[in-house]
DNA sequence: TTTATATTTAGTTACTTAGCTAACTGTCAA
DNA sequence: TTGACAGTTAGCTAAGTAACTAAATATAAA
């Protein structure tokens, strides 16, 4: 029962349902252009991540100073992830966020970063 | 999106996956008979029912002074409830439940809340 | 080694929510 | 019609949580 609601909770949140959308379309993702797509704090994401990776949806991948996280579908989740996929079907908040992915990915991570210090990118 | 998250909230509490599993195994349960298996306040049983409501889980019918409550799978969240079929299979809480419950639903409606209003029940 | 930097942890604040009691509503029976 | 009573709503408190900033940690580059 406890896995079954922690499994719950972490879902039960838009940010986290989005981040699990996104890692559902785009294989995997860092933690840069995690914080990018949902416009939070670096910290925020990390705790959103560190809750999604407790309740075994999501497992990350630690490559020098960068951290990649990939979705992790624990075994017996089939159906729930088949409703989510029904459910979720063209929803609109989504669909933006994969918009916005696709140019997230495009850049190089340093320069994603930078962005984020908040320096102009003007070429 | 709010629809899918609203169906993992309601379900993302414990008391009232209880009240959805119990539901499951006994078609049509009271208030009273919710209240007296969950060992919470009226009020509290009826706030978890009203959110069970709202996110289209359940449905309730009056019946004079009694309320009763039957699941109500929306529709395309058949594969959700195999998940919780299985994900919950065998629990320990739900087991306990169900035996609670065989005896409750034994009771009269009428003895059961004379019950709730602390009255000795001795024969 | 020192500095810069990507991520996490700690600490704070504002908001949400599960529980309670008490008051209210609607229904039945005397 | 009045009293009893099942269930809901209102108002409160305590616990949980999502957001932030700042400090800590770990890695790469100078």
């Amino acid at each position: 029962m406890e896995t079954t609601l922690s499994i719950l909770k972490a879902l039960s949140d838009k940010n986290r349902m989005r981040v699990i959308a996104a890692l559902w379309r785009f294989d995997e993702l860092c933690a840069c252009q995690i914080t990018e797509f949902l416009k939070v704090s670096g910290a925020t994401a990390s705790r959103h991540m560190g809750i999604l990776q407790k309740s075994g949806l999501v497992k990350s991948r630690k490559d020098g100073r960068w951290v990649y996280y990939r979705l992790l579908k624990p075994v017996g989740s089939e159906d729930l992830f088949q409703w989510l996929e029904h459910s979720l079907a063209g929803d609109e908040q989504l669909v933006a966020d994969f918009q916005a992915l696709k140019k997230i990915v495009g850049i190089t991570r340093e320069d994603l970063c930078r962005q984020q210090r908040g320096e102009s990118c003007c070429p």
